[in-house]
DNA sequence: TATGAATGAGTCTTCATTCAT
DNA sequence: GATGAATGAAGACTCATTCAT
């Protein structure tokens, strides 16, 4: 029944910048989960690594695990980033699959990026209102291949490249770019010969 | 020489059989954990799933995290048996890419065996030591296939696996056979015809 | 996820008896619920006046919830030990209202047994399945008076003790003796002259 | 002079109006009280149910604990209203016990009532100051009814009104009325009969 | 005047691990 | 050998209260 006996009177100096703060605590969480995966995200540690009191963690998100979905959304945010800077690359190179293969080889070197891939992926599995954040990298290539390739190479692709995200984030390394370049010609080539022909303009 | 005064054979109850014991308890476990995800797994949950007392499962694995790796490579074994089956069909159709597709498919569409592989490919980005289990069937796969591409197709189809792996994870079902099928095609005749000349990998 | 890193080796030195240790707890938590209140109850201050560790409260109970029932139950014994005695020394005196309105007067001058009256009406209020319990007294006292009066009566007498609980627990002293005697002795006349003159056969 | 600049008479938006905010915030914290008991209350619920932001709870009230009992006190009052009616109608029959028993069966039946009623003999049996609120139904039902019987049946029937309250509020639902009426009849009767002569209150 | 940001104490609960039996 | 009792650390979350603005 909690007679409101009190919970004492805290002496608090503090920074008042809610945005920034909020701010910060997400991307505090998003480090931890890049770093330990998203299931070892406790607001002790946030609160720890962005520097607030602990308090702080649990006065911004209701839940841990809505603070878990903040960071989550902001990892998948920067693959967005990510995307964007691809599909410019490859428009500007007219589809040459050796192109994505050197971007894709890019971010698979980025272990952060990688590891905050899989996080989304397994995060996701048991959270279904996670999946369209862990779709956004394939649903996404999918859409930039489909300006370049048939809707299926386009979709082969994008699955190509989640195998070679399992296999960076296992090896710690990713696929050589030569690998990369001939599995993705080839898989796009495929379904091309005809839209290809189309683009050929220049 | 009184038959009744309980001093005769002992009744042993329930035999003994640590073996079983043990055996019961990693099974429990790995269900656990294609069900829950590695990071769930607690000496309670499994003791219940098992039907054994709860100091049985510290009594047979000195720590958590024991019990874990023990379970993980129970599913890991799974695979391997997974994978002998596919060899056998695989070499009993010389090769031809659509029975390794219909043979993925239906891995691919049995849930538990898929949040198995992503439970095993999750719990070794951070252990090390894991990484062999988790990528049993990435190199089990590989082995397989180059008997009958080049080994860079046989990578090649090994990487794209992981992403439909990832990609039935995230969707509930896995890709159709047609996908799967056009894809392998397509990657393993690369390694059969002289193609391969125009994509070179060091 | 809770990677399993383990929460450390405790060292105990423990008293080997659970039954004793449950009862410790829950006379504790009874004792609490007298003194503050059935909603005052925190594993923390049951655990420092039984002298146990904080992990034992909430070894022997799975929920808090848990606890405060057993100790309300153990309260509601106590009223029907308290029942048992009346009954009898109702009996003896052939039902004679005076008997009981001095058994009645020694329960209210017993300011334990009175606040955990109070407490079991109060936590009952909001807690349909304690309703049961906290109906004890009252139940047990009509069904005591139906062997000496008839049941309105006998209701009418119950209802009156529990509002002499009240009574008592807001001046921190009972009604009067002679007060009592005389509303029991108005109330249990009332419905009683023929069933009186059964039972009176001395 | 200019009519569209904005600086005329200023747009003063809500008006304030401290003493109706104070109110609302009583009202809310009153009805929380009724529905979770004395306990439960806390600021953030109140400003919720009071659709006041979260500081005016502590801006209007320097404490929780002064909060609740002008939430009491509140309910206390209504009593005090209840009460006078009650008064009335009694005053207009010259006494009959019946419409007392009306009257109360009436307040029984109100939930919410009766509700209020518990919530405020239970804060009082650990907070004295709150005794005389918790006492205001007994000790004004006491002074209405001596108008119309001896001081101490009045009593006895003050008490047993509570006991009343305890019924219903454990049972969901009043007496009924014609146990009402039987018992008050019988205990109001006794005082204005010469049968008083047996029964002495010091 | 009014408010929302801020915070740490304290709540229940879970659990790995140890150890007496 | 086996097991359940034991325990304290740690987790998520709530909240009264203070204070800057």
């Amino acid at each position: 029944m909690a007679t409101g006996d009190g919970h004492g009177a805290p002496v608090h100096r503090a920074r008042r910048d809610p945005e920034g703060r909020r701010r910060a605590i997400v991307e505090a969480a998003a480090e931890l989960i890049v770093e330990e995966g998203p299931g070892d995200l406790t607001h002790r540690r946030v609160a720890e690594r962005a520097r607030v009191p602990l308090g702080a963690t649990t006065y911004y998100f209701s839940s841990l695990e809505e603070l878990r979905e903040a960071a989550l959304q902001r990892l998948a945010d920067r693959i967005d980033e990510e995307l964007r800077g691809i599909a410019e690359e490859l428009a500007a190179a007219d589809g040459d699959p050796a192109v994505l293969a050197e971007a894709l080889h890019a971010c698979l070197a980025d272990r952060g990026q990688v590891r905050a891939d899989a996080a989304l992926y397994f995060a996701a599995i048991r959270r279904p209102a996670l999946r369209s954040l862990a779709l956004r990298w394939f649903d996404g290539l999918t859409e930039i291949l489909s300006a370049h390739t048939d809707p299926d190479a386009a979709r082969a692709v994008a699955v190509f490249s989640d195998g070679a995200t399992v296999h960076a984030v296992l090896h710690d390394e990713p696929l050589d770019v030569a690998a990369l370049t001939h599995t993705i010609t080839t898989l796009m080539r495929r379904g091309t010969s005809r839209s290809r022909s189309e683009g050929r303009t220049g």
